[in-house]
Parts: structure tokens; C-alpha cells; sequence
DNA sequence: TTGGTACCTTTGTATTACAAGGTAGCTTTA
DNA sequence: TAAAGCTACCTTGTAATACAAAGGTACCAA
């Protein structure tokens, strides 16, 4: 898909869910974040993504442990927290609200 | 549902293919708009909706033929352009691909 | 002439992502 | 053992832009 600005009111705001939903499948540390999103229209910057998951862990979304890495300094990986699933499960919530919103005003 | 804060940022920059939607489906003007947008989680303002549609005009996604009313001033029905239909469209397809990415972050 | 409907513009606020710059730990190599 | 290089962490400032609120004009009917 290509990176369309035209579609990048859209696409705000909706990085926090993704970055629940990758949480929610994988242990995972900014790198590894980063190099999902490359795959999808939402690649990223380091300096969107540290500020972004400090926000949510002060949000008690997520936690991390540190971890160390056999090559280089020590890595935080992120879970989610209780309170992250029921913010992601939420956001499905809403999403498939949205879906039905927009197949209704479509007739 | 609920007018709930947490998703403003996703509601943003929706509107405007809500709006492509609604017109796609009926001739319309703006308290017509309004109303349908009420019913769902996305209802406005006639100060966002004029500057939404104007925008949206000179972008020549959407025309408006003057219609007389019964009992008051003339109404601007608006309709889609081909363009705008094209427009809608790969806003539909996009919306499909944020479904795919959403559920493929999530495993 | 009053009240209601319909149109429109201007201004301000808030959000958010990015770019750039900065610190520090660990490994490798000279 | 020193230094060079990589990896990983984080912060600050800027620009874009969408939306909402408020204010304003004009037409029509009673």
C-alpha cells in the first residue's frame, strides 16, 4: 500500500492501538516494533515511538523488563498491563463499532 | 456508544470520508448531514461541517445544485463527483487494508 | 418586523509525528 | 587497555492540520 498522504488523518491516532496490538503478540523491544510497522503503511521513527510508549506507560497500558541482549546494551521489552488488554479489547470494540458506522451511513 | 475522548484522535480525520458516504447514498444538504451524523459517534458542528464541505468542493470531490424548500431559504444539496466516487472508493479500499494490518499486528 | 432557517468565515486550540541532537552501555580491534 | 563503532535509550523543538466555537449575513414566511 502505498504511503498516501491522503490518508494521514487517518492514520493518526491510531499508532497507539497498533503498538497495543503488536504488545499484545509478542514480547518485543523498539526495534522490533519499529521493524513490524515497516512492513504495514505505519513505519515509524524512534522519535515518535520512545515518547509515545513512555506516554502509555505512565498510562499504566504497559511495563517493561529489562533484558539483556547477547550484543550490545540491555533491551526493554514491553507487555501489556490488565489494564492495556482491557484497552486493547476497547479499541476492537470501537473499531468494529466503526465498521458498522460506516456500512450504515452508506445507505 | 459512547462520546468517549479516548478515540477523538481516531474520529479525526474520518469525518470527512463519513461525509463522501452519506452524500454517496442520498441528495443531501447540510441539516440533512447533521442528522444522520447524530446518530452515530460522530455527530458536529454546522461550524465544522461548512468549512469540511467548502474544502471538499474546491477539491471537486463533491457539487451542489440550489434547491428551493417549502418553508425557508434555498438548501445546497450536495452530490458526488466522479472524482469523489473515486475518492470514496480508495478510502473503502484503504479501510480494508487497516483491517488487514490491525488483525496481522496481532499474531 | 419578528422569528426561523440556511448559508458562510474567522479564530483559536490541541494533537501528533517527525527531525535532530544527546547520553551511555557493550563489543571489537588496534 | 584504549579507542572506535554499534546499539539502545531518551528529550526537545517544530510544523502541520483538523476541528470546534463563535460570530455574522441573508432569505423567507407569518
Amino acid at each position: 500500500m502505498s504511503a498516501d498522504q491522503k490518508f494521514n488523518p487517518i492514520r493518526k491516532g491510531l499508532l497507539e492501538f497498533l503498538i497495543l496490538q503488536i504488545i499484545s503478540a509478542d514480547k518485543v523491544y523498539v526495534a522490533d516494533m519499529m521493524k513490524r510497522l515497516q512492513e504495514t503503511d505505519f513505519a515509524t521513527q524512534e522519535g515518535t515511538l520512545y515518547p509515545l510508549l513512555s506516554k502509555m506507560r505512565r498510562e499504566e497500558f504497559v511495563d517493561y523488563e529489562w533484558q539483556e541482549s547477547d550484543s550490545g546494551p540491555p533491551r526493554k521489552y514491553y507487555k501489556l498491563t490488565a489494564k492495556g488488554k482491557s484497552q486493547l479489547a476497547e479499541f476492537k470494540d470501537y473499531w468494529a463499532y466503526l465498521n458498522t458506522t460506516i456500512n450504515q451511513l452508506g445507505r
